[in-house]
DNA sequence: CTCTGGCACTCAAGGTTACCGAGCGCCAGG
DNA sequence: CCTGGCGCTCGGTAACCTTGAGTGCCAGAG
């Protein structure tokens, strides 16, 4: 059915047509193809890919173009990694050499890297859940009558703060008085972990505690799902329709829509998402690849780019891992979105560089699992 | 020079061109702009403004189209302060009675806010001074042997944060007196005022204290300039050209450039800026409209929007307007980046709505003065 | 002096035709 | 099973014409 020589003018066809953006003929494929067979032959074989539904013809007397089963099967059987050309693996190494700072600017900067290594668009998804490890400190601070804010320092750094309305004015001394309750609990445990408050006799010192473990256990409401997008005018540059570049400015601008996207993808144990294989119809002409990121060994956050189903999946795919690897490195290592410790990453664990055998296994690992289960090619 | 006739031409043009973005002909102007006179008398006319550099020609049989000059006169001859429809009022409306949360979310939002009202892509840049009132609380945590973390809460409960990297470990019980010692004397006075600590004696302690008056008293280098950015999608829609929206949102994405361009504008005495009035050669086919907002009296930060230069300047010029001075009063009434307490902003200050003599000059009156003052059509 | 109607001119846009050639499908022969 | 050859199809391009919108200019009227 899918016979090697079918199997390598499919990936001829798919390869230039990533390149050259237009319907291959079988005389291009014989070009580059170097298998030691004729024109006529690849017409036969790419007839059959066609009713196979890999390929189809824009028009009668037109080259053939990769359906997303095309793309699907091409990505599937990509094994060797690409490795990072030369400059892009400084590119890498120079970002994750000098990151410091607050977790959101590092994110941030981290999507304007990924689209600058592949030159789409790209998309860091923040860690959701609270920050994981001890509390470090804990303090209640009273900013009107009714208006107090919870602030906790957490092992890594990060700050959690939630202001909370009360139903009725409080006194400051009420407010001291939780607080050092509250603070004598959390301090040293986590903050899940925390049961429920000792009766102090006073309601509303009791009221206020427990609201503020409550506040406290679930995410910060207004931090939401907090999304980088870097790289926008990158992605527009790989279309040609206007429309096309709305619909998905679009969506790019709906960080609930782009979260549950990537999510998704990722749920499905894939890392390659093709077309319409992901549900979202104005992103019929994209393709995404995702890769998740941890911290302090815990899955926390996506990072992906999105760019037209014609994308580079090799250089995509080996971007995205190696980020993603990189980002978790630097996650963990130093702490949190605290002020990190300069790396020693560069030294420790090298970007895979271009030349020689690579140890790019290392970038690739990660994604390896989920990369090659696709719905595949059926 | 420029006649009553010449001038109510020189509208009518701008004003057809920006429904129809199509060239203008003398026969159109007749029929919209109501001066009881012939077509050829109009030509005449055009032909005059064409000369004065107020109109061209896109090719030698078309109507006319104006220039940056053109906009200009028609922008600086703007009177009437075109009221908020009904349905965007009662946008703004719904957007800041329901207004709350942290300081951040609310910009972000309000960027989606003024992209809505306008349908062009709307630029809101955070305050970037640490926002002044008293501190409330203040308190430094240990993180890791060198790296200590400083918190203040301020009066309107905003977080400041700074992370400080020392020469020298140091104690945890070093941290708690510098801790108080600072608390006792940043608490209820003003950031910006502290002055220098007294010498404790323990020269890892006074060395802790001095770096954090001096990382608390500039501003935080890991915030930058934030700046927001909406509906980059419906600017999309306004242009036809790929090219153009590529450039275009690449100025988007590049935080500083396009802090500059606001504050370039605003510093300039101007609320406006048409096509190649600012110096952006990328954004020559852009206007932008700018206007302050305000956090406790001090100017704050900047809220505006980028479109074509044929963009309703009127409504686009309003919406601004409304936004930042709803912005305003959102942000110093309530209290700062904290929560604030439920507006009663509606009830006072109404969002000018359509019908009516309308109170618009509320709305209108912070922008009023820059507004008039632009390089004008000498 | 100003406005108007008329007329000739210009030029982009749209439609028609014809041509070219890339690329396929098919088939007969090796 | 592969190959070379032949005929067919159709998109793309260019040349051409027509159309009509819109101007510029001018002579005449108010």
């Amino acid at each position: 059915m899918m016979d090697d020589r079918k199997a390598a003018i499919l990936r001829a066809v798919v390869e230039c047509y990533i390149r050259e953006a237009q319907p291959v003929s079988s005389a291009h494929v014989t070009e580059l193809g170097n298998l030691g067979v004729s024109p006529a032959t690849v017409r036969n074989d790419m007839a059959v890919l066609e009713q196979e539904g890999y390929l189809l013809q824009p028009h009668a007397s037109a080259g053939r173009v990769p359906t997303d089963k095309g793309y699907r099967f091409f990505v599937d059987s990509l094994a060797g990694p690409a490795p990072l050309g030369p400059a892009q693996a400084e590119l890498v190494r120079m970002f994750f050499a000098r990151t410091h700072g607050e977790l959101e600017h590092l994110l941030h900067e981290t999507s304007e890297l990924l689209s600058k290594l592949t030159d789409y668009a790209a998309v860091v998804v923040a860690p959701n859940a609270p920050e994981p490890g001890r509390v470090r400190s804990f303090q209640l601070v009273k900013l009107s009558r009714r208006v107090v804010l919870a602030l906790a320092v957490l092992g890594n750094g990060a700050v959690e703060r939630r202001s909370l309305e009360l139903p009725a004015d409080i006194e400051e001394a009420q407010v001291q008085q939780a607080s050092a309750a509250l603070a004598a609990s959390l301090v040293g445990s986590h903050l899940e972990r925390a049961g429920s408050m000792p009766r102090t006799g006073d309601v509303a010192v009791d009221n206020l505690m427990s609201m503020t473990l409550q506040a406290l256990r679930k995410p910060d409401p207004d931090a939401a799902e907090h999304v980088f997008v870097g790289g926008a005018a990158r992605m527009a540059a790989a279309f040609d329709a206007v429309s096309t570049i709305r619909q998905v400015l679009g969506i790019l601008e709906q960080q609930f829509v782009l979260v549950s996207l990537l999510k998704d993808v990722l749920d499905r144990g894939l890392s390659v998402a093709i077309g319409t294989e992901h549900g979202l119809a104005p992103l019929a002409d994209c393709s995404v690849v995702v890769a998740p990121y941890d911290v302090d060994g815990e899955r926390a956050g996506t990072v992906g780019i999105l760019g037209p189903t014609r994308m580079h999946y090799d250089q995509a795919m080996t971007a995205v891992a190696v980020v993603s690897k990189q980002l978790t490195k630097a996650l963990s290592e130093g702490g949190g979105s605290g002020r990190r410790t300069r790396q020693k990453a560069t030294a420790e664990a090298p970007v895979p560089a271009s030349p020689g055998p690579a140890p790019a296994g290392a970038g690739r690992g990660a994604a390896r699992g989920p990369r090659f289960e696709g719905n595949g090619h059926g």
